[in-house]
DNA sequence: GCTCAATAATTTCCTTCGTCAAGTATTGAT
DNA sequence: ATCAATACTTGACGAAGGAAATTATTGAGC
């Protein structure tokens, strides 16, 4: 962690990640949200303060009776460093420069002719060189680069065991990136980059569980479970889309029947419309009823998955985003219908937010991986 | 936590959790187990064996290439103190006294003619005085007693939030039954009680993450995750009974339509059968086809609720039971078939244990979860 | 303006917990 | 016997937080 991978104080790294994902917030406040004594949070700030990474805000408008010393928040110090984020597809480089407090700065992408790792490494070189090389002038103060792929990688090491759709096995991509780069990499499954971000800088601040879903070719599900990322011991979590919704219905490539991805997943949609996937938001859009009821159904089987989260983990708060959800207008009303038909008591009252997915925000969740590699989580 | 109170080093709990649940276990071992310098497991160790809660056990046979002093493992003394756990039910108390080791030594039981929480405490008190009273001299080694309840139960406070089968509604039940019976109380929801019990002295030891279903009138789970209990955030957490299995199915009391728990709690397979319950098991196994397919389809669907936990949040092993499972032969293999036709990839390889619950096991679980309670858990 | 109560932040001192490194204990092999 | 290997114990030390006193900064009341 820090300047020059010194191991700091468990107080330090709390304080940290506190007024990162909450801040502005006083030195009292913290005692309180992170049951420590005032004394504590105040020895903690100091090397934070010190090495530029927080700063003190000028006390504002007061809350209390009125009485007493006005407290100085803490805020991050956004521009004290900067961090890359990549998202690697099959087929295309999404990259970002993102500061301290997961803003981005500057981003850039890359087709991709091939997958082969010599290959995406060379454009992943070069990539991440026109966003630091580029207009800010960020190469000073950028130390690290986050890596999402899709698939199933080991975060600890940074071992990519298995990605389906660039087709790679056992690649030690942090590593080679690391080579290729020269920056300190870190890398994590898309999905779990994603819920990270949400759940630090999105609308999962503070919530002591939250579950990410994200709709498109595949229906994806990233799980934040007594303040921690859920990682599945057999590299398996948050697979929402192989969740049952129709015992009858389609016929799903996992090789089951009726998943909610073989019944809402994209290519599902382009089957039962019989229209490429734009033609039948198009059509829906148009009033073409039949096309709407795909969406229709579409739309209430991940209302149904998201159901069987929330039934089971019951989360804070769920947030439900994704490129699927382009075609948001046509989705929302159902999802939401599909999630209160199958939420089951209490879990009905567990706030949706369903939103369409700015582009970059895949980018934005690997760099906010390497954000918490900083911090040390 | 401890005879009088005292606050303990963590090391102290970590260690003594660790000798409970995977004793006997030598000092070398659990510094390895827990990250601790084997000098931080010599002192932690020494307080627990001067109270009487461990003891060394003479070295028995050596692993290693044979040379060098052998270690003398450290092992729980059972009998050092015991735990009362007593399952309140709508129409019934099931108690137990465990020992520290979650070995039932004794056990009895009382219809309840009423649920009014004056005269189960009663109730509850009389249990009580049997069972420490009876034969075995349980009194004086004996403090906490552990109670599970269905429904919503705030553990923390011992308020029972809403239990639909007592028809209890903010019930201070921890205090109350202080008062009835003079032992230090915990109270926890059932099946989160009896899946602490599986995760620490059954089939869970060992596991990071861990799912426990019960199956019977109503279907349930009880989840740990990354070593923790999930509670969930409206107090709904584990009902896998209303994860969607069929669009189409019966109607289910939760309002929506082929839950899990529509198509195999026991009422739903009284439905389908057309017979009672036992009888229907009967006939099944006598050869009728008819009810055959009816705890086929049951199996099945509980098996895809299996799976959808395994999807969503891959645990180390899941366990099934309850008393559902008396009809184990009957559900087993269909279980088994809809675990794996829905479980996707590597989640499809969990471990699944199956097998009917013994008599007693929920108020064991309750007690465990007063064992919990005493190492400050 | 001065004093006081209220709240925030800091300082100083101290306890606690766990590590490190050195030592003791107990074995099998030569 | 001696030695290597492994398990455990001891005592000195250091890091991390807590408690309580102290300083800082405000508004309210006079």
């Amino acid at each position: 962690m820090f300047p020059d991978g010194e191991t700091v104080a468990p107080a330090v790294t709390a304080v940290f990640t506190a007024v990162l994902t909450e801040g502005p917030i006083s030195r009292v406040a913290l005692a309180r949200r992170l049951d420590l004594s005032s004394a504590a949070v105040t020895k903690a700030a100091r090397p934070l303060i010190e090495m530029g990474y927080l700063e003190e805000l000028a006390a504002t408008e007061r809350t209390g009776p009125g009485a007493g010393r006005p407290a100085s928040p803490l805020v991050i110090r956004a521009d004290r460093e900067f961090f890359v984020g990549v998202k690697i597809t099959g087929d295309e480089l999404i990259g970002v420069v993102c500061d301290l407090g997961a803003q981005v700065r500057a981003s850039a992408h890359r087709r991709l002719a091939a997958a082969d790792l010599d290959y995406v490494l060379t454009q992943l070189g070069e990539l991440v060189d026109d966003l630091l090389d580029g207009p800010g002038d960020y190469r000073a103060r950028t130390r690290r680069l986050g890596l999402a792929v899709s698939g199933d990688v080991d975060h600890s090491t940074g071992l990519v065991r298995y990605s389906p759709f660039l087709r790679w096995r056992d690649v030690p991509l942090r590593e080679r990136a690391e080579k290729a780069t020269g920056l300190t990499v870190t890398v994590e499954n898309d999905v779990k980059a994603l819920t990270t971000a949400e759940h630090w800088f999105g609308e999962g601040v503070g919530a002591e569980s939250f579950a990410l879903v994200t709709v498109g070719a595949g229906i994806g599900c990233g799980l934040v479970v007594n303040g921690r990322l859920v990682s599945g011991s057999h590299g398996v979590a948050g697979e929402i889309g192989h969740v049952g919704f129709d015992v009858n219905g389609p016929a799903c490539h996992c090789g089951s029947r009726g998943c909610v991805e073989a019944v809402a997943g994209t290519d599902a949609i382009i089957r039962d419309a019989g229209l490429r996937f734009d033609d039948a938001v198009a059509a829906a859009r148009a009033g073409d009823e039949r096309v709407g009821a795909v969406f229709a159904r579409a739309g209430e089987a991940i209302g149904c998955g998201i159901a069987a989260v929330a039934n089971l983990v019951g989360p804070d708060r769920i947030v439900v985003s994704g490129e699927g959800l382009s075609a948001y207008d046509l989705f929302e009303p159902h999802i939401r219908a599909g999630f209160q038909r199958q939420a089951f008591g209490a879990a009905a009252d567990c706030p949706l937010s369903i939103r369409p997915l700015p582009f970059e925000e895949w980018a934005r969740g690997a760099a906010t991986v390497s954000i918490k590699a900083l911090v040390g989580q």
